[in-house]
DNA sequence: TCAAACAAACCGTCTGGTCGGTACAGAAAG
DNA sequence: CTTTCTGTACCGACCAGACGGTTTGTTTGA
């Protein structure tokens, strides 16, 4: 693959993701793909050759990034748990970090897509599934469940909208979930 | 209104609520409520002039119906945040209880819903806003907030299916948020 | 010069919405 | 009592636009 392919291959996911998160998940046309990409619809179909394939390599792109990213934050040191929390914290309260580009608001916006393409949700679930299972076999399955499920509503609150807290709030409740992740992974 | 009509306004509806919860968004065409309703599109026209008058009506008899049982569940003697975590339990650990028919569940799906029609959307947020406002008043703001969260990606989570855990480790969550809201409620 | 990397016109399907018509229950008229 | 009229509820063929994908032609770079 040359590097010019590549170029426009990241235009393009580039734009994909520009228009879910800013548009929503029913303006994700192919044309307007290839609009907001500057490229034209067929080379859009040159590189993804279908709706389908350009959603996969989307998903896939976030997916690594994300991997990336929780790695990092365990070689510094921080516990699975906590690694968990502060992976969804990162770019929103150190937007400076975001060399890492990503947004874990995106996630969201692609949990909906899974209605379109099932073959490729089930992988994803699957991958998620061995991920989450970890959680289970912590010093505090419960709690740290509900860490989970804290950030995850957190997250869909915040892309949607609704009953969102002021920021001191915000960054108090983060501040609690790091601190009982914390001790999670200190008596795992 | 007669009450021929309400009967297949009703059934108009259920049926839109059956397709989205069972087979996604993208399923909701107008000619599939209507076969599932077994009414011509002619006939679910009539009665809702368009797609959106027919998604706000839904969304607006589960906003209902979620009010109601909300309403009972205080009147029972729960505090605002407690109600709020067994609003969330109800149909789940107590199917016999869903006369008053409501899964939460919906509210995942109908969020979809918002990008399409965004100004429905946006005096929903309004309510909800309201609504999450009283939560910043408790004893334990950052504590409910947790709580709220936490059932949202709950529902998220379940909705979708990916890392849901075994039914018991689900049930000592539930049973723990419970527990808190009930303290947090008895300081507020 | 040749293949990769595009462009752009075009096609078929799906879908929201329109429109002319039908069935029928009751009121009004004779 | 019969006929005519009227409004509600509903049907189903049809239309227009949107959208995913194809095809064919053109440019670009090694």
């Amino acid at each position: 693959m040359s590097n010019r392919s590549n170029v426009t291959k990241q235009k393009l996911l580039d734009a994909a993701t520009d228009i879910i998160m800013n548009h929503g998940v029913h303006q994700l046309t192919l044309d307007e793909v290839a609009k907001t990409a500057g490229v034209s619809k067929g080379g859009l179909l040159y590189h993804y050759p279908s709706k389908e394939a350009l959603m996969t390599a989307m998903v896939e792109r976030l997916q690594q990034e994300q991997n990336e990213l929780y790695a990092s934050l365990q070689q510094e040191g921080y516990g699975p748990v906590e690694a968990f929390v502060r992976l969804f914290d990162e770019t929103k309260l150190h937007p400076e970090r975001a060399a890492i580009q990503i947004d874990v608001e995106k996630m969201i916006a692609f949990l909906t897509l899974f209605e379109v393409d099932q073959e490729y949700a089930n992988r994803w679930k699957h991958d998620l599934d061995t991920f989450f299972a970890q959680f289970q076999q912590t010093a505090d399955p419960v709690e740290t469940m509900i860490i989970r499920y804290a950030l995850e509503g957190m997250m869909m609150s915040e892309h949607f909208g609704v009953g969102v807290p002021p920021a001191e709030l915000k960054q108090a409740i983060i501040a609690r979930l790091i601190e009982r992740a914390h001790d999670i992974d200190r008596e795992s």
